[in-house]
RNA sequence: CGGGGUGUAGCGUAGCCCGGUUAUCGCGCCGCGUUUGGGACGCGGAGGUCGCAGGUUCGAAUCCUGCCACCCCGACCA
C-alpha cells in the first residue's frame, strides 16, 4: 500500500479496497456486487445495531419483520416509488429447478414452475409494509404505528462498491403511520436527529442536517431529510435519510382511519433508514495509511495487551500482570484482549492491531516488570507513554473518552475547513477541482440549474442545511436571486 | 449499456510483442532450529485446469477466433 493515498482521490478506491480487505472487515463474495462481512467487521455492525436499537426503543418504536418478497402488483401501487426503483430490482420468476436432460450434472430452471405473478426482492419495504398496515388500521385509536425492521435489501446497481453501494446490504428501515400531518413531520425530524446524534456521538463522524432538493428526494416522499458527511478525499456521503411520505402510500394502499370526529381520512406516513454504508463512512472518515482507526464506542476490542518476552518463564510472569489487568478492565466494562500467541512476534501484532483500529495497546515486557509500568499506545495519534501499573485502569478509562472526543473533533475540523463559500461559477469549479469538500453557494431553486451544474461539474446539491445562512444573493450559475445558500459536493 | 484495462499458486507478479527443457520471483503456508521492546532469520518443503472453449502448429501461458469474469471511467444510486 503506497503512502498518503488518503489524500489522493484517484487512488482512493484502491486504498479503500485494500484497507477494507486487509483490515479484515469484508471481502467481495462470489455473488456479483455482494459482500461477505467478516466476523470483525460484523462485530462493529452489531455495536452500531445495539446503539441504534436502544435509541429507537427510547423513542417508542418496536421491531417487526416483513417478507423479503414483494408481489409486483403491490410494488407498482405507489407510482413514483415503483418508478424510482424499477431499474434496480431483482425479480423472482420461477420457484423450481430440475436436472438438465442434456447434462445430468447440471440444473436448469423448470419452465413449468413459472410464477403467476413475479416477486420483487425488496429494494425497500414501503409497499409490503403499507399493504400490511392496511389491515392494522381502522381507528385513530390504532395510531400511531411506530415500527422498525432490521433487514437486508437488494438493489441491482450497475456499479457497486464495497460497503458504499453493494447489491445486497443490511439496514434498518422505520415505517410509521400517524393521525396528522404535523405528527408525521415531527417524527421525520425526530428520527433525522436520532441519526445525527448517533453518527456524531457514537461514530465520531460530524454530519450536516438538512433537506434534499426535489430531484434528490426519495421516490414517493414529500420531503426527505438527511445527514451528510464528508470523507477524507473531499467527497460527500449521504449517511442517513428520514422521509416524510405525506399520504402518498396511504392513498396508494387505501389505508384510512376514522377520526375522533367520525370522519374518514388517509393516514400520514414516514420512513427512515441507515445501512451498512455507515461502516464505509466510518472507515473513510477516520482511517489512515496504517489502517482503521475506530472510535472506542464502536471498537469490538478497545484495549489489546501484547506481551514481550523471552522464554516461557518470562511469559508466565508477564501473563500474571496481564491477566490481572484484563480482569480489572473488564470489571469496568472495557473490552480487552490479551494476545499471548507464541506464533507471532510483537512487531507483527502491533501492526495487526493498528490495521484493525484497536484504540489502545498495552505492551508489557521485562523492563516493565522491573519498573512496575506498562507501555500504553494510542492508535489515533500513534503516541506512546509509560504508565505505572496501578494507574493503568484509570488512565485507560479517561483515554478512551478522550480518543472518542478527539476523533470527532479532528473530523469536525477537517469538515469545517472544507466548507467553502463561493459566489461565482469559476470559483465554484476551481474550489471543487482543487480543494473538494462542500461548497456553500446560492442557487436559484430550479431543477434545471441543479441539473446543469451537475452536468458541468459532477457536483450535486447534497442538502439545504437546516441552519443555512439566510441572506440575499445571486444564483452561482444563473445569477437569479436567491435567499439561502445550499451545499454542493461531489458525492459517493 | 458505452469507453478503457486486466485475467498465470491464497495474495501480488515475471514471461506474451519474437511459440521450444521441469512456468519466474516476492509475500503467505507447512517442518526443524535459532529468535521475541515495531511487520525475525537460516535450512528444507508443499502448492499451478497459465480465465473458459475452439483453432493454427511437431510443439501454445505465448499466435488466431469466440465467450466469460473482474477492475477503472460514464449514466444510475443509500
Amino acid at each position: 500500500m503506497s503512502k498518503n493515498l488518503t489524500k489522493r482521490s484517484e487512488d482512493y478506491s484502491k486504498w479503500y479496497n485494500e484497507l477494507v480487505v486487509k483490515a479484515d472487515l469484508a471481502e467481495n463474495s462470489a455473488v456479483r456486487g455482494c459482500m461477505v462481512i467478516k466476523p470483525y467487521g460484523y462485530a462493529i455492525w452489531e455495536k452500531m445495531q445495539a446503539e441504534l436499537d436502544k435509541k429507537f426503543k427510547e423513542t417508542g418504536h418496536q421491531n417487526a419483520y416483513f417478507p423479503l418478497f414483494v408481489p409486483k402488483s403491490l410494488f407498482e401501487a405507489e407510482e413514483k416509488n415503483a418508478e424510482g426503483f424499477a431499474k434496480e430490482c431483482a425479480v423472482v420468476t420461477h420457484y423450481r429447478l430440475k436436472t438438465d436432460p442434456d447434462d445430468t450434472s447440471k440444473l436448469i430452471v423448470d419452465p413449468n414452475a413459472k410464477l403467476e405473478e413475479e416477486l420483487i426482492v425488496r429494494p425497500t419495504s414501503e409497499a409490503i409494509i403499507w399493504n400490511t398496515y392496511k389491515g392494522w388500521i381502522q381507528s385513530y385509536r390504532d395510531l400511531p404505528i411506530l415500527v422498525n425492521q432490521w433487514a437486508n435489501v437488494v438493489r441491482w446497481e450497475m456499479r457497486t462498491r464495497l460497503f458504499l453501494r453493494t447489491a445486497e446490504f443490511l439496514w434498518q428501515e422505520g415505517h410509521t403511520a400517524h393521525e396528522t400531518r404535523g405528527e408525521a413531520i415531527a417524527e421525520t425530524e425526530q428520527m433525522n436527529n436520532v441519526y445525527a446524534d448517533f453518527v456524531e456521538n457514537f461514530m465520531a463522524i460530524p454530519v450536516i442536517k438538512g433537506r434534499k432538493t426535489e430531484s434528490e428526494r426519495f421516490a414517493g416522499a414529500e420531503d426527505t431529510y438527511c445527514i451528510e458527511a464528508l470523507m477524507q478525499d473531499g467527497k460527500a456521503l449521504q449517511a442517513g435519510t428520514s422521509h416524510f411520505l405525506g399520504q402518498n402510500f396511504a392513498k396508494a394502499f387505501d389505508v384510512k382511519f376514522t377520526s375522533k370526529e367520525g370522519k374518514q381520512d388517509y393516514v400520514w406516513a414516514t420512513s427512515w433508514g441507515v445501512s451498512t454504508r455507515l461502516m464505509g463512512a466510518l472507515i473513510m472518515t477516520h482511517s489512515d495509511d496504517n489502517g482503521l482507526v475506530l472510535p472506542p464506542n464502536l471498537a469490538p476490542i478497545q484495549v489489546v495487551i501484547v506481551p514481550i518476552y523471552k522464554g516461557e518463564e518470562q511469559l508466565a510472569k508477564i501473563s500474571e500482570v496481564a491477566n490481572e489487568l484484563v480482569n480489572d478492565l473488564r470489571s469496568k466494562g472495557i473490552s480487552v484482549k490479551f494476545d499471548n500467541r507464541d506464533t507471532h512476534r510483537p512487531g507483527a501484532k502491533f501492526a495487526q492491531y493498528e490495521l484493525q483500529g484497536v484504540p489502545l495497546r498495552i505492551a508489557i515486557g521485562p523492563k516493565d516488570l522491573e519498573k512496575g509500568t506498562v507501555e500504553l499506545a494510542r492508535r489515533d495519534t500513534l503516541s506512546k507513554q509509560f504508565v505505572a501499573k496501578d494507574e493503568v485502569v484509570v488512565t485507560i478509562e479517561s483515554l478512551l473518552k478522550q480518543i472518542q472526543e478527539d476523533l470527532h473533533q479532528k473530523a469536525t475540523q477537517y469538515r469545517d475547513s472544507h466548507i467553502t463559500e463561493v459566489d461565482t461559477f469559476d470559483e465554484f469549479k476551481k474550489v471543487l477541482e482543487d480543494k473538494g469538500g462542500f461548497i456553500s453557494a446560492h442557487w436559484d431553486g430550479t431543477e434545471e440549474t441543479e441539473q446543469k451544474i451537475k452536468e458541468l461539474t459532477k457536483a450535486t446539491i447534497r442538502c439545504i442545511p437546516f441552519d443555512a445562512k439566510q441572506e440575499n444573493g445571486k444564483c452561482v450559475y444563473t445569477g437569479e436571486p436567491s435567499k439561502i445558500r445550499v451545499l454542493f459536493a461531489k458525492a459517493y
